[in-house]
DNA sequence: GTCTATATTCCGATAGAC
DNA sequence: GTCTATCGGAATATAGAC
């Protein structure tokens, strides 16, 4: 419970990350809601690029430790509590992170990219993995190679959260529905 | 060909919104290759929310253009050649439209979000036609819901010009293959 | 339609006290 | 670890001459 500062921020710099995107906030938008002062935010994170940084570094870290607590569950339920999660983004209006990263990839620094890479390979590889067992178990479809199926729902689902921002809100649910049953036999 | 000064900064700010999103090029990224003042950019333009605004015109007007001169053509090369557009934009180092407007979305003033909600509603409606079509000729095979299909397609597609930032080419192609490959009967 | 010049505001960032 | 104070720069935008 007890967060401290430094977490805070991380939060907080992640929300405006991926409602408003990387260069439509401030240090301002940050100190005003923790009511500090904005060279209390440089002092934890100096540049921008730090911050962008720990956010990467910070999801992660989060998405280590759900692939590891779902690593008992079948791949059924897995995909579920991933698709699960991507509609929790979307209720908040906000974007995946790796969309709101890939928008703006040419104003992050090489360190910040790197990180962003190896979050997003860690969850493709992680997805493919979940969809090879489902198909060695009998419960999804074989598709021709695991990776493009991986990469055809990563994209598909995080897309979503983009496009419902301009269409509505059922479009999100009728894809989400749709991957699943696309998937199963 | 004589494209006028307008139409330069609508299509050098469409590259910049794209390549760096909305919030990170300046009036200077226009006027400078143009050889022009930022002053005179402000002349067309008097807000960036304008130059918003017409670019999201600009695809409208390409759209409708673009979806008269396929008419004659048959579903499958129809969806050959929107696939090969998308290419086209990955290959530029660019992302989609709708998902650069979608991720600025709060920096988008209400006229410009209700352009972009005509064009992307457009992009969807052609494309749900053009797959229910596909399916009455039994080129394409039969999907619960074609919106839904219409919406998966739009999504994996728009998302891949931006995961393959962070990824690698590859993947694009991967994903582009696919998409016709399942919808093939 | 483009220019010079400038107003204004905001941003990222730093120095130095507490 | 947080503060006050401030710097330097860049951004959007406008006024008025040509």
């Amino acid at each position: 419970m007890a967060s401290s500062t430094r977490e805070k921020i991380i939060q907080l710099g992640d929300d405006l990350l991926r409602k408003q995107g990387f260069n439509a906030f401030s240090y301002a938008d940050i100190s005003k809601p923790l009511q500090i002062k904005n060279a209390a935010v440089h002092y934890h994170f100096p540049s921008k690029q730090d911050l962008a940084f720990a956010i990467a570094q910070w999801h992660k870290d989060v998405f280590d430790r759900f692939s590891r607590k779902m690593a008992t569950k079948e791949p059924k339920d897995r995909l579920k509590t991933f698709l699960n999660f991507y509609h929790s983004i979307h209720l908040s209006e906000k974007v995946d992170i790796i969309g709101a990263f890939a928008t703006d990839w040419y104003s992050l620094g090489p360190n910040v990219q790197t990180e962003v890479q190896e979050f997003t390979e860690l969850v493709i590889e992680w997805l493919t993995e979940l969809i090879q067992e489902g198909m060695d178990l009998g419960q999804f479809r074989k598709t021709q190679n695991t990776r493009t199926t991986a990469l055809k729902i990563l994209s598909s689902i995080f897309a979503s959260t983009q496009l419902v921002r301009i269409t509505s809100d059922q479009d999100f649910t009728r894809v989400k529905n749709s991957i699943l049953e696309e998937l199963l036999n």
